[in-house]
DNA sequence: CGTGTGACTCGGT
DNA sequence: GACCGAGCCACAC
C-alpha cells in the first residue's frame, strides 16, 4: 500500500513527540509543513494505519480539550493517563506545560 | 474537475 | 464558558 506524502510526514513528526506530553493537530500540521491543515491531520489521525503504534493519542485540540479517538474518547484519556497525562473534565492538566510545540 | 466530509481553529455573539 | 459561522486542507467519489 501507499500512503500520501502528506500523511507519511505527519506520521514521522509525531514520532518526535516524547511519552508524557501532547501535541496539537495545528502545530503537528505546521511540523509536516502544511500550517493550516490541521483538519486534515484529524483525517490522517482518523484512519491511522499505523494504530497504534503511532501514538496519536498524545495528539489534542488547542484548547487542551481531548479531540477523538477511533474507539472511544476513553480508550485515549487512558492512554494518556498511563504516560503521566492528568486529564479533568475533558481538558487535559497543565496542558502548556506538557505541550509539545517541535521548538 | 466539482462536491462533500471531518479526531481543526479562530473570532464574534 | 458555550454556540455558531467561516476559513483551510487533504482525500474519497
Amino acid at each position: 500500500m501507499t500512503i500520501s506524502l502528506f500523511a507519511a510526514t505527519v506520521y514521522d513528526k509525531l514520532r518526535d513527540v516524547p511519552a508524557g506530553k501532547v501535541t496539537t493537530y495545528g502545530y503537528l500540521a505546521r511540523a509536516a509543513g502544511f500550517a493550516k491543515a490541521a483538519r486534515a491531520v484529524g483525517g490522517v489521525m482518523r484512519k491511522n494505519p499505523f494504530a497504534p503504534s503511532v501514538p496519536c493519542h498524545r495528539v489534542v485540540r488547542t484548547d487542551g480539550s481531548i479531540g477523538g479517538f477511533n474507539g472511544g474518547i476513553t480508550k485515549k484519556i487512558k492512554l494518556l493517563n498511563n504516560e503521566g497525562v492528568r486529564i479533568r473534565n475533558g481538558k487535559i492538566v497543565d496542558f502548556k506545560r506538557i505541550l509539545y510545540k517541535f521548538d
